[in-house]
DNA sequence: GAAAGTCACGAAAACGTTTGCGTGTTAAAA
DNA sequence: TTTTAACACGCAAACGTTTTCGTGACTTTC
């Protein structure tokens, strides 16, 4: 039950300074060969390490990162988190998370708790309550500390730091042109409200995508959800106004969602329906999820790489951190993450 | 971009000393009230903030716990992450994680990284690699350095710590009683090899229920699977397996999984050969994940409480650690989770 | 034999806190 | 006026490192 040894101990116990504990074990060639063998020997022994703490105070760097998230048990979340904890393993670092759970509040007291010393950066997606308040000057008070910050997914252009995203816009544009060639006609949008900037982009894309092919968007096709809740709370209420879409406008014969649940919600109220997919109806959903892979039939997904996204996220900010001598100008990269659309049953 | 402000600079600009200003800050009754407020305002302006690494050195305290699991992008996984989250947030310290990967040594050096003043105790549960192994001189070692571990879900008996885990053995054999009682009479078993203790607590209380209600176990209807790779990756074996035993056996009329993937295999085999869920044959899997609710049909589940165990294995770290002045004779507890049976579609 | 150089090590400062104790100044008590 | 007490503050150590610089003891050089 002893405590770890220190420094101060070992040089207690050996009779020389400190220093010279410190110097033997950098295998310094101010001590001489027989001290350093001895002190080696004897710190070994007592299996030294330095204390990550001393060091994080003297260097003032802790070789740890703080990723802020709103959620953690979701698949594309914890495969950011999968991504930056492999590259921020390899490069030497460790990772703190804080949970938002979409509040404001709790994502300040989070980045507070963390950013009085104990990471040397963050990366962070924003939650929906600050996206909503559009308060972001917590983000800004922490980068005026000279602490970096990389954020993902979730951004939003006012705040001028780096930036990993996917290309929503483009990949829905490919899902709904996948579905248009595939011969839909009439081809629905269950989407979020615009708030959340992926849900808009997604919506443009799936714009984009039909003005292209000279079919002129129907704003009754168009599904915009409130998703402040909790989305498996909205479950039936999604799914109820699902069935008042299809009944309504029998001819839909294509669906694109812009997440898995929506996608899922789709498929489930078609085969209620009596509709099959893909023959009657085709559906294509965006996310990462494990949903998707394992459902029946098996959902075709504009997939967004989230654990690329956070490699990529973690090695800008660990970049950041380590080119401290930074150009002043600040500059400040967006990578685009390219998405794959991934052909399942649900599509013919 | 200045850095955050420190009790040095705040003393060097109101010309006091560094201890008056600290003290003023803790509204000292050693500091006049003229000092006091001139401190306290100078601060507040500049977004004082007593830095972390120092205190966390002065204290010999990091009020930072570290949790090391095998994987994250893992439904059960995550909800137990977001439990620890919870309460260790709640009494005011950070999580930070380690990944092994399943991996022996990655957990090892992960350790080894968090031991060293990085954090005040671990929360795990063990790789698969180091079940196999069973090598435990890091968990050992780390004890030894007076480092409290709460392991939970994958324990070992060899290993004296506080532990929180899930009632595998009667959450299996209720669920096999719940077959039995819906007049089952043929019941599979799909499981993992015995060295993950989880799958032999479970397949044990399968064989009792068996047992329990003077059914004879066959070791013909019991597949054991073996899971040392992912197993998405062996999902088409496991279907040529299931599909096998359904063949051979075509009185099976009901399907206990030891987990979700296994459950959702089963059915989707049972499907494919023509077979009603739960009509010819009725499934029950055992999990916290998120496909038992999305599936057709739905899944009935052994709920196992993942984000429960979560906030009970960080209490009982927390507890620890903060009563440091321990009984010597150490007490060492082990917290069972009940599990819940969730009836879904899949079971009459 | 004196000057210069090498060797092996220790002292001390620094990172940013907290806190016990010492001390100079002023006000109250004798 | 002298003694005592209260007040308001500063000093210094401690947490565990790293690193610069200084220094005493030898060794070499001329």
């Amino acid at each position: 039950m002893r405590r770890k040894i220190t420094l101060k101990q070992i040089a207690r116990e050996l009779d020389v300074s400190i220093s010279t504990v410190s110097k033997a074990l950098k295998n310094s060639k101010e001590i001489s060969a027989d001290t350093i063998q001895k002190v080696q020997a004897f710190a070994k022994l007592y299996n030294y390490r330095p204390n990550n703490i001393a060091l994080s105070l003297k260097n003032r760097k802790t070789n740890t990162i703080g990723i802020i998230i709103p959620e953690i048990v979701h698949h594309f979340f914890s495969k950011v988190i999968r991504g930056v904890e492999l590259v921020a393993n390899k490069r030497g670092y460790n990772v703190i998370i804080g949970l938002s759970n979409e509040s404001f509040s709790k994502e300040v007291i989070n980045m507070e708790m963390l950013a009085n010393g104990s990471i040397d950066g963050f990366i962070l997606s924003m939650s929906k309550e600050t996206l909503l308040q559009q308060d972001y000057h917590h983000y800004n008070e922490t980068m005026n500390q000279g602490m970096p910050i990389v954020m993902f997914d979730r951004v939003v252009s006012e705040i001028k730091c780096d930036k990993v995203i996917v290309d929503d816009f483009n990949g829905a544009k490919n899902a709904v042109e996948k579905l248009i060639s595939n011969q839909c006609k009439h081809i629905a949008l269950i989407t979020t409200k615009d708030y959340v900037s992926v849900g808009r982009l997604r919506t443009q894309g799936y714009l984009e995508a039909l003005e292209d092919h000279k079919i002129t968007p129907q704003a009754e096709l168009i599904l915009k959800m409130d998703d402040t809740l909790d989305y498996e709370v909205h479950l039936e209420k999604l799914e109820a106004e699902i069935e008042q879409l299809f009944k309504a406008h029998k001819n839909i014969d294509g669906v694109f969602a812009v997440n898995e649940l929506y996608a899922l919600s789709a498929m489930k109220v078609a085969r209620r329906l009596g509709l099959n997919v893909p023959n009657d109806i085709q559906v294509i959903g965006f996310t990462d999820g494990v949903l998707s892979k394992h459902s029946t039939p098996s959902l075709t997904t504009v997939s967004q790489h989230a654990q690329l996204m956070g490699e990529r996220a973690a090695d800008l900010l660990i970049d950041k951190i380590e080119n401290d001598f930074e150009t002043e100008e600040e500059q400040f990269q967006t990578v685009v993450i390219n998405t794959e659309l991934v052909e399942r049953e649900s599509t013919k």
